[in-house]
RNA sequence: GGGAGCUUAGCUCAGCUGGUUCAGAGCACCUGCCUUACAAGCAGGGGGUCACUGGUUCGAACCCAGUAGCUCCCA
């Protein structure tokens, strides 16, 4: 097999991911096993791959991974979501360049058009996801807009329906102007916009001699004023008491409207005066509703005016705000503009000024189906990770408002509910069905025709943790019994409402039971500065890119090293070259494991005390590492992994049982070498599931059975260590390593060795790793002494002295100045101490063990103090 | 305007129920090494008034109040 000096990815990446998929390892059915589910978030059908992407199912396959070695029936569902508005979009957009309007089309030959997009598209973002190496069971994979799915979501329609909680109704929406169409609050992406105010004349009809004949009002939208129904005052406002009763004139227009009052208005605010518009905001709607006015609608479902604006008729919105300013102008009744900023919502999907309107909607009730979801995430059923997230939860959910459902689009599931010539309606799910229900209701069923509105998408990837097992039809069917709930649910948090509560709803609607049992929300990936990725700046790394230039297991290993739970992630590409480091650095540990010699030898000191010891750290590590798990701390169960790998495996380990230059290895240690060998592999692959697998397979560990393979390996458990062995190896670390420093402030080459004196007191046996000492801090020959000997340098770890001749090298002026250093900071080190223990608030109301620990440390302080005056003494 | 959260080394972040002179990790940086597994490396090292101000306590990065700055969510 390969001996490259470098680790290559490519090759082991394309091998091993279709070996995985031809033995069916990603394949789950149901089983006695205990079983594991993730339904991945469905991406976007025609979208590709991007940052946010490659974190989200890094994690999902980590732990996937982690759980199919532990044994569990892990099953991970892959799929796709059909993405409405967005795909709607882009469809409408490529017929527009092929000279097609929308409007030319029938339902039927647009949806065509549609399929045939998504049929084009639709499969390279699951593509990708296999580069990244996901182990989803992609015989599983769906659609949400496939026949099964879609039927779900219609059969969750009229259920919700017939209970009463899906309502018809005229509403202001948040309408798109440019997708024409309704859109939830929670697509409405509200912006800081620079703005104009418009201080507009009214005049005032009626008005007693000496009084102004007009007034003023300050708005930032004068398209509007031809659909102004009234003006409204503050009845508490002494400015305006005069206007009480009278009415006004529409500029423009002439028409004559009423002044109200109302305390809704704030005198503060423009003039104190408003004008009361309400087609065309929200807050002016419920003010009409109040006050019986009038409801003008003049604009267009394309944000045009219309007739009713009886001015500026067919020009667009915007157009007609300058145009309808500078009409005023001229007329004299522009007063003045000032700058102005506020809030403006713009459509997530188009990014158009969003046009609140009035419209029939359809629209789910929520406050009833609320309260169950949020009882799940308040009593833990549901564990949101990190916690924080929950409070923002219940916020929303104890004030949610109903969901508009509608979406006035092509693409998507079309709403069940018929019509007849005389727009009643019913709902039903097939239009034999309808007509028995008009028939039923005594009324015609002529000129029957289904609504035209689709679904919002969420609403069907709100049946998504369900319906990929076809539980809403058949609960009873095995997959849903086995997998459902599922247990971890890995999302970002900007959907928390969109999509993971509306999941719990109608997860408990259906089961009585919440879809899944933790919510891990990933945070957003930003780029150094801070800045949200995205295709507009430019500033998003190509994820495909990445992994051919550092590797899949590298870029994996990159992401989940900048990502702590739940908080936003500064992406740089150091990270994946972190993480394209680390895979080499295993490839080549491997390499030296694979160069040895083998014979029938025994094995050394050091190598057994290596054995001893690593065997116990590896024990300790496990359980760190298990215990990030459990919390899902995912970057640092991987940098404990990492750390293990690279220091203890490698720099400690394979160091102490290294054979010396061109000499063979012992069986036994060549033997226990390739078994932490494997437990390393076992370990790294949920992380690094590429390097790990080819490794697996090297003829190091002779032929492997079929079906042997790392993915579907025992993943190590951990069993107990000897504390006592790990501390006395860390003071064993502490000693090599002051003697590499002494060797390097001295400029003594690495390669001369060095006497070694030790004086020990406590009972660390020391004996016992005199060869690992000699090996690793290259010194000649060990000896105890009681004394020290005059004219060598010296070191404590712990209570033990350490005395290395350095020959002539010794300074003594440096030596007396670094060790009286020492005694000064143990000499601070005791008189805080000190101070504690005379206090006697301290002795009297801190717990016993920290004064003992006190007591302790008082004790090793003076002890070693007294050892280190010695030394000075002996300069 | 309402709510949530954040501020610890040059960067990204740990620091659980206050208790070692508690300030830690990775990366970056500095010094010396091409020591035949790895320069994508080895060995060693430096670096922080824990945003600020006050309080509680024997003791505060940690608890409380206020100030400043930043982020997110909702209106």
């Amino acid at each position: 097999m390969s001996i490259a000096k470098t680790y290559n990815p490519k090759e082991a990446e394309d091998k091993w991911y279709s070996y995985w998929m031809e033995n069916g390892f990603f394949r789950s059915i149901p089983d006695e096993r205990e079983p594991y589910t993730i339904v991945m978030p469905p991406p976007n059908v025609t979208g590709v791959l991007h940052m946010g992407h490659m974190l989200n199912n890094t994690i999902q396959d980590v732990l996937i991974r982690r759980a199919r070695m532990q044994g569990k029936n892990a099953c991970w569902v892959p799929g796709t979501d059909h993405a409405s508005i967005a795909t709607e979009a882009k469809v409408v957009a490529m017929l527009k360049e092929k000279g097609i309007n929308k409007k030319e089309l029938t339902r039927e030959q647009f949806l065509e058009y549609a399929w045939e997009w998504k049929e084009k598209y639709g499969g390279i973002i699951l593509k990708q996801l296999e580069k990244l190496g996901a182990s989803c069971d992609w015989d599983r994979t769906r659609f949400t807009m496939e026949p099964d799915l879609s039927d779900a979501v219609i059969d969750t329609f009229i259920r919700l329906y017939r209970e009463g909680y899906i309502y018809r109704g005229v509403r202001m929406v948040n309408w798109d102007p440019q997708g024409r169409t309704a859109l939830s609050d929670e697509e409405v992406i509200r912006r800081e916009v620079n703005q104009t105010l418009y201080y507009v004349r009214y005049a005032v009809t009626g008005n007693a001699d000496g009084a102004p004949s007009y007034l003023t009002i300050a708005t930032t939208r004068p398209e509007t004023i031809m659909a102004d129904t009234a003006i409204c005052i503050n009845p508490n406002d002494p400015r305006y008491t005069h206007l009480k009763g009278k009415t006004a004139r529409v500029p423009l227009i002439n028409r004559e409207i009423p002044i109200i009052e109302d305390e809704y208005v704030e005198m503060e605010f423009g003039t104190g005066c408003l004008k009361v518009t309400p087609a065309h905001d929200l807050n002016d709607y419920e003010l009409g509703q109040k006050h019986n006015l009038e409801v003008i609608d003049i604009l267009n479902d394309d944000g045009t005016l219309n007739e009713k604006a009886e001015i500026l008729v067919g020009e667009d919105r915007f157009k007609a705000r300058k145009a309808v300013a500078k009409l005023l102008e001229e007329a004299g009744q522009l007063e003045k503009t000032e700058p102005y900023q506020s809030q403006v919502g713009f459509s997530e999907r188009t990014d158009a000024a969003i046009e609140p309107k009035l419209s029939m909607q359809w629209f789910c009730r929520m406050q009833e189906l609320a309260k169950p979801a949020l009882e799940y995430v308040l009593n833990g059923d549901v564990k949101l990770i990190p916690d924080k997230f929950i409070n923002t939860y219940r916020h929303w959910m104890e004030n949610i408002k109903d969901w508009t459902i509608s979406r006035q689009l092509w693409w998507g599931q079309r709403i069940p509910a018929w019509y007849n010539a005389q727009n009643d309606w019913v709902v039903a799910k097939t239009e034999v069905e309808a007509v028995s229900l008009f028939q039923a209701e005594g009324k015609s069923a002529d000129g029957i025709r289904q609504e035209d509105d689709v679904l919002d998408t969420w609403f069907s990837s709100g049946l998504w943790p369900l319906s990929v097992f076809d539980g809403t039809r058949h609960p009873d069917n095995a997959d849903v019994q086995y997998y459902y709930p599922t247990n971890d649910l890995v999302t970002a948090p900007e959907i928390l409402f969109f999509w993971v509560a509306r999941m719990i709803i109608f997860g408990h609607e259906y089961t009585g039971k919440p879809p899944f049992k933790n919510v891990y929300l990933t945070g957003i990936v930003r780029d150094k500065l801070g800045r949200k990725m995205s295709k507009s700046l430019g500033n998003s790394p190509d994820p495909i890119e990445l992994m051919e230039q550092y590797g899949t297991d590298g870029v994996r290993v990159g992401m989940l090293l900048s990502s702590p739970a739940g908080n936003d992630l500064m992406f740089d590409v150091a990270y994946c070259e972190q993480g394209r480091n680390f895979a080499n650095k295993i490839w080549n540990a491997f390499r030296l494991v694979k160069g040895w010699e083998i014979a029938d030898i025994p094995a050394t000191s050091a190598q057994q005390e290596a054995a001893r010891w690593f065997g116990n750290r590896f024990n300790q590590a496990l359980h760190e590492i298990e215990g990030h798990f459990a919390a899902y701390r995912i970057s640092d169960a991987l940098m404990a992994t990492y750390k293990l790998v690279w220091d203890d495996f490698c720099a400690w380990y394979l160091e102490l049982a290294k054979p010396a230059y061109q000499q063979p290895i012992a069986r036994e240690t060549f033997e226990t070498a390739k078994t932490f060998f494997a437990s390393v592999l076992r370990l790294i692959h949920p992380f690094m599931p590429f390097i790990s697998e080819e490794l697996w397979h090297d003829e190091l560990f002779g032929v492997r059975a079929e079906g042997d393979c790392c993915i579907v390996a025992e993943y190590p458990q951990a069993g107990e260590y000897d504390e006592k062995l790990l501390t006395d190896f860390v003071a064993l670390q502490q000693v090599i390593s002051e003697i590499r420093n002494l060797r390097n402030t001295k400029q003594l080459s690495p390669k001369t060795a060095l006497p070694l004196a030790i004086h020990a007191t406590s009972d660390i046996d020391f004996a016992r790793y005199a060869e690992s000492i000699q090996k690793m801090a290259t010194i000649s020959e060990i000896t105890f002494a009681v004394q020290k000997p005059s004219g060598v340098a010296s070191f404590l770890v712990g209570k033990d002295e350490f005395y290395v001749d350095v020959a002539q090298n010794i300074d003594v002026e440096a030596e007396r100045e670094r060790i009286s250093k020492e005694i000064t900071y143990l000499e601070g080190f005791l008189k805080s101490v000190n101070a504690k223990l005379s206090n006697e608030r301290f002795v009297q109301n801190a717990k016993p063990e920290v004064v003992a620990n006190e007591r302790n440390k008082k004790a090793d302080a003076e002890a070693k103090i007294k050892l280190l005056e010695g030394s000075l003494a002996s300069l």
